[in-house]
DNA sequence: ATGAAAGCGCTAACAC
DNA sequence: GTGTTAGCGCTTTCAT
């Protein structure tokens, strides 16, 4: 037979506001019939039906996050310390992925709509699916919903949002290569969405006087495939570089991969720079020089964002912006090591 | 204003129950007022409270996946299939990690207790919680609710389970190592409560009449650290080796990543051969020999078991047990491409 | 073909 | 202190 309060009400003796009181912790209930009522649950092995409860308390102590896809170190990382830190706070966590063969955009809208439909708290949102009309249209939309939302990593105007200060992590990372006494950089990147590094990549040109070569600037998909493929271009391009940034760290494990296996050395011949620090860029061969990204901060700051956005309610429309900094790791991959600054710098 | 069922049977002059059958795409409705109430939710922009719904329809069209951690690939991967397969059949993802820093059967025992109380369609069980008194208790307690779960990748009697034939996959990457001529094979695997990689392991070598050094074996946590921690012992033991099995790809890259620094070439001095096959694998240097788990099947078939039994409802007891089998993939790691097999097969 | 009414399992006034 | 009752937003008989 299925337990409901009303079962455990009778084996009590009481009625199942009083049931009800026990199970929230209420005051003002006798210690006795708290112990009676105590007592049935047990025997009855009763737990009560969250979804009946959030239909009244009009809360689901569930958010939802949306991230593109979690085979990739830095989103599944994420993911880990979101859902631990809201777990801490009696949240439990929908989780959904956006990346798909088709219509990723597709995806997101509709797993938007079922966090929606299914009433979580809040949401943190976290894709790439671009900036055209129809993202824009979507977004406009998803403002007016009352749920709060804050975007992760994404610059959607007019919503909370948090993000690393990857303009700042480019120009660090390739300011650095440029002090190496690099001039030939080539940058490969993620797809155009994302702006940002190849921004603080163009801008470290810029602070140093070095014009950029267009023809080293390759665009794609952020993984190890396409580290692969435009790094092989780049060799077979015959546009001189001696050294890449890259949007990732996978496509920087990429990009070395095929160098190697054409006799290029890293960093002997070319110098290498990833972006995000995941775990393998400290065991790879070379060693990955790379920016990292604090995601635990992030993570735990993204928790903490939309819990506060949940109690103090909807009200005040301050849009905030977290930003986090971002810091170059020196390892390998980069040769640092090997040359002296002073003697490269000019 | 807040937007019910009742707000848009009003704006269509019908009553709510004819909403609820527009909404739910039931037969025998004039297609004139089935026009009328879906341009007055097209106008509200109604969408239905899930929560409301499943109280009555008694199933949540949601699922629970437990999983020790997501930042291991491995796991991360897993969940993505999971994620995108049950998406397709129109479910959505509670997820939970279990690995904590104090205590994982707690966090186990309260995350299976939240999936209940959010009355989830099914639960996909997977950790690593060992066996004492107090796990025994807990799953035995799990069989009696009447939610279909699948055990993954975890031996627990009487429940349905899926899990890879690991002590096969061990076995052929042990056997492997012997054939090349390797005589004095350690192993650093993951902890006692996964006991098959090492079974395995120890059976390669009763097939072959060797005889195991215990003091070869080493077991902890299987990450990358601990790779490097027992390696380091190893190395200091002084005990002869020329090849290690490792419980997993990271433990593999973290022995791979001492052994190196102490000057130890891999393969040349030492051979290694993980396990998982997880991406990096393919593009650590050297490339690392491993077990491929065929992670997508299992978590599809996972996603269809789980499934099923929901629909035939927990009815007919028939336990049931998925086993996959594992596939060794000979990389650079082992050494097989620079010996000839024959030269020191025995 | 459609409406009225009875709940799903719970919480929150409002009584007493 | 504790019980009674009116819903939360929906689906589903049972009428008509």
């Amino acid at each position: 037979m299925k337990i409901t309060i009303r079962e455990v009400a009778k084996e009590a003796g009481v009625s199942i506001a009083t049931v009800s009181r026990v199970l929230n912790g209420k005051e003002g209930i006798r210690s006795s019939t708290k112990k009676r009522v105590e007592k049935a649950i047990h025997k009855y092995n009763f737990s009560p039906n969250q979804i009946a409860r959030s239909m009244i308390v009009k809360e689901s102590k569930s958010i939802g996050l949306l991230v593109p896809q979690l085979s990739n170190e830095f989103w599944a990382t994420l993911a880990e310390v979101i859902e631990a830190e809201l777990w801490l706070h009696g949240y439990t966590l929908f989780l959904c992925t956006s990346s798909t063969k088709e219509d990723s955009l597709l995806k997101e809208k509709a797993a938007i709509h079922s966090f929606l439909q299914r009433k979580v708290d809040g949401i943190i949102y976290s894709t790439s699916s671009g900036s055209d009309r129809e993202f824009q249209a979507f977004t406009e939309n998803l403002k007016q919903q009352d749920v709060p939302i804050i975007a992760f990593d994404q610059r959607i105007p007019g919503m909370n949002q948090i993000y690393g200060d990857h303009i700042q992590g480019a120009m660090d990372a390739v300011k650095h290569l440029i002090l190496l006494g690099h001039t030939h950089i080539a940058y490969i990147g993620g797809p155009l969405v994302s702006p940002e590094r190849e921004l603080g990549y163009r801008n470290a040109h810029t602070v140093h006087n070095i014009q950029v070569d267009e023809n080293l600037i390759f665009r794609g998909e952020p993984n190890f495939q396409f580290g692969h493929e435009a790094t092989s271009k780049l060799m077979a391009s015959g546009t001189p570089f001696t050294a890449i940034f890259c949007g990732n760290d996978l496509i920087a494990l990429g990009a070395i991969h095929v160098m190697e296996a054409a006799g290029l050395n890293v960093p002997d011949h070319v110098a290498v720079v990833g972006y995000d620090d995941i775990n393998m860029a400290g065991f790879s061969k070379p060693m990955l020089t790379t920016v990292h990204q604090p995601i635990e901060e992030m993570g735990k700051t993204v928790v903490d964002e939309i819990l506060r956005s949940i109690h103090r309610g909807n009200s005040i429309g301050q849009i905030c912006h977290l930003v986090f900094p971002m810091k170059l790791v020196i390892r390998e991959s980069c040769g640092a090591s090997k040359r002296s600054l002073t003697q490269t710098n000019h």
